[in-house]
DNA sequence: GGGGTTTTAGACTGTGGGACGAAAACCGTG
DNA sequence: CACGGTTTTCGTCCCACAGTCTAAAACCCC
């Protein structure tokens, strides 16, 4: 996340990735390869056999991790809408990790792992609009996530920018877990 | 499913599966060895790579397939909610089954792999009872159903059984290919 | 102090879904 | 054939929640 935009990391023309060569957990061949830290949202998404893919044949296992838009790292980054011809169908796996990830964004509080540690509802929109690709109102936001008990406000303000304009609240994401929030409208259990 | 339940097809204490040895891809390998003909759903789940796993090391991707409440299978089934010890992870990853599948139940229309061809609402009620794990009304079910353009009526009704009653209309799912028919409540995009 | 800007708060509205009750249509029995 | 028991169907009420709008609050710069 930079500049407003979805982003994601290359090496080249394909995603970056690891081999596996001895006995461990896939997660953690990945986490060891790139080196991005701990990541505060983790996922593993497909798993592709394609025999034809190049050379020879080989098993490929997708993963989705998340980055907050406050940080940043080493390594060439891309706009998810303005990708460059990639790979293979790594193309594909990255639309794929997207709609993940924009699912989610709704009937989740993965939020956090895309958000400061602490954030004005303005901000969090930014974030939100970026993601989900389309408009989302600052007032139901901020409505939705505090009534779901996903955000808390905090103390404090942030002092308007350069343009002026009412000083914003503070608010956090209550939990660092993933958990789901919305219990799917839906065929819900009867009270 | 069988007798209002949730079943799952075992191979002794283990849930059935196929090696993959030569290059091809994960599904066909699969629908290969089981031998189920085709599947109404058939989706992947994780994948996993536990060192400790007997014997040796390998990779283990699991599936999830649906077959509907009317056909007969020839295979050991299980109640989901009684499984017998299970090797491995395996009685995890029946778990984690059975939750991806309550999801998809709530905003998809997945119900048409469950349900057979044509259909009353009671019995497509004692379907989604047996697989969501708790009551739903018929009532609501229908109107949800429906509303979203899910289900559609078919003309003729169905006699009542032996203890009597009105007879019931007749349903089907109005396609057999998955689809997304709840846009998530919420952080939806204005008009 | 006035105009522009951003954030905040409140009220209104529409929709979708849970709960409830009554009517419809059938079976058995006497 | 009238009656009670059963299952399905239909309609109504009602509430929770999200989208929209408008106005007020609090700041900047000039």
């Amino acid at each position: 996340m930079r500049e407003r935009r979805l982003e994601v990391l290359l090496d080249g023309d394909r995603l970056p990735g690891a081999e596996l060569e001895r006995p461990e957990p896939l997660g953690t061949a990945l986490a060891r390869a790139l080196d991005l830290g701990r990541l505060a949202h983790f996922e593993q998404l497909e798993t592709r056999s394609d025999p034809d893919r190049a050379p020879g044949w080989q098993l490929a296992t997708a993963y989705l991790g998340l980055v907050p838009a406050d940080r940043e790292l080493p390594g060439a980054w891309a706009p998810v809408d303005e990708l460059p011809p990639l790979a293979d169908d790594h193309a594909d796996i990255v639309l794929a990790a997207r709609a993940r990830l924009r699912a989610k964004l709704s009937y989740t509080n993965v939020g956090f792992a895309l958000a400061p540690a602490t954030f004005t509802i303005s901000e969090l929109r930014r974030i939100y609009v970026a993601a989900l690709g389309h408009d989302v109102s600052a007032t139901n936001l901020q409505r939705v996530l505090v009534r779901r008990g996903v955000l808390e406000r905090i103390p404090g303000r942030r002092a308007p920018g350069r343009a002026g304009g009412r000083p914003a609240a503070l608010f956090r994401f209550v939990s660092q877990e993933l958990a789901i929030t919305d219990e799917f409208a839906a065929l819900r259990p009867p009270r």
